[in-house]
DNA sequence: TTGGTATTGTGTAAAAAATACACACTTTTG
DNA sequence: CAAAAGTGTGTATTTTTTACACAATACCAA
């Protein structure tokens, strides 16, 4: 008997069918729920419906649904958060899953959160099936299924995303003033900012274009109004190599 | 007829049954991906075993199985890792998900990938099924599945967390230097560092504890070799509020 | 044993960024 | 026309980042 030499390494039994393979695998429903987060009365806010389960009666739920057979899970979201209230055109992201065997009352389901940012005044809700609205962040307590976690966790991937893009401008009207965009961080953060620095900041970072016109209606000499030049963002963005623990 | 008055919000119909609810949603399998980032020789590696699909012949792919029916990720993660090396107690974090509908060749499989990071010389593999060993992350080139893509996201993802993060710690040996320190820094990060100021900044960070030894074996005047102390790390570490972008 | 090589260890000056802080200006309202 | 509310701006101080050079230690080869 020949003696195999070390550095022959066994051949692996290949596989040959893919298919027969995959039915050995427990297969899941998954849905995706969308987090939508808008802003408004210098508050954050949150798009829920109410939840049509009878074990939820009540409760608050976010927007979600099943996810297709051959469906993509961003193409589901934008398909779901369309179908929820409407909105086409907006930016949506992944940002983790949740698949504890409990979270869904009637079996497995596999959920997948996505986030949106919206302009409430630029996104006036036309679909308010099962009661669609605006929910201040702060003041949500108990919700259907695991959904309490899933904005907890969405809330603190914005607070990290809005520090390192410019996230917020989506839940602005297109030209808002300073103070605009400092409530919002303000809000987003939850912290107080001083307000020469703020302005410093962005101007320092040279996407804010003046549109020479002012804010209109408010009780107080009006502010400048300004618009964000995406273009000018993409070319002066940091590079961000820090260790900044 | 009555008016129904404005404040009357029309009641929905309620579902009862949860259970049959779900068996409307499609069910589809789902898999745990490692990407298991390890470093050595100044090179940052990632653990992968040969394919065993016939039509990814010869294909180098991640350390991967199917969900278990009633099973949370994380603990499918743990479990696979432990199967496919023998290893348990490792930091472990879910990345994203993917779903391309077309990612896998025998039908839809969704997979979840989780990020690992091993200290290469802590983790002699003793387990070697399929091929499963270190390659350079650098001179990877085709994957099986969309496993490429997967790495390439994790690798994204480990660039980030090591900034924030003083993750880098798992991939090194108990006691290091701070040479050795950097160097996981400029592989992680693809830059050169400044070796002053990144030793300032290592001590000012004031989480490193002297033990008062020294490297070994190495052919030049031998460095200290510094401890991580987690607890002093917990107590000052920044709370990071500022918009870098 | 000695000189060359490789790498550790340290300090300082200059530039850039973050912070703290105050006063004049504009508009609305009564 | 005075009070209220909020806008718009600048400067000094502190902190952080960056750039940069030279002495000390150990190994190695002649």
């Amino acid at each position: 008997m020949k003696k195999t030499p070390d550095t022959l390494v066994p051949t692996l039994p290949l596989i040959h069918d893919a298919a027969t393979l995959i039915t050995g695998y427990p297969a899941m429903p998954i849905t995706i729920d969308c987090v939508i987060f808008g802003f408004e009365d210098n508050k954050l806010k949150v798009l829920l419906i109410r939840s049509d389960l009878e074990v939820f009666k009540g409760k608050w739920s976010l927007l979600g649904d099943a996810v297709h057979a051959a469906e993509e899970f961003d193409d589901a979201a934008y398909r779901i958060l369309k179908s929820r209230t409407g909105m086409t055109n907006i930016y949506l992201e992944q940002v983790r899953s949740f698949s504890h065997p409990q979270r869904h009352p009637g079996g497995r389901v596999i959920t997948v959160a996505y986030c949106s940012l919206l302009n409430i005044r630029h996104h006036e809700l036309k679909i308010t099936d099962n009661e669609l609205h605006w929910h201040s962040l702060k003041s949500l307590k108990e919700m259907a299924f695991d959904h309490k976690q899933i904005v907890d966790r969405c809330y603190n991937w914005l607070q990290k995303r809005i520090q390192e893009h410019p996230l917020g401008f989506n839940l602005l009207p297109e030209k808002f003033s300073l103070r605009e965009l400092q409530n919002l961080y303000e809000a987003i953060l939850n912290v107080e900012l001083d307000r020469r620095n703020f302005r410093k900041k962005f101007f320092s970072m040279d996407f804010l274009e003046d549109t020479g016109e002012f804010e209109e209606d408010v009780k107080h000499r009006p502010g400048k109004l300004y618009l964000f030049n995406f273009e000018k963002y993409e070319k002066n963005k940091r590079k961000w190599i820090g260790i900044d623990f």
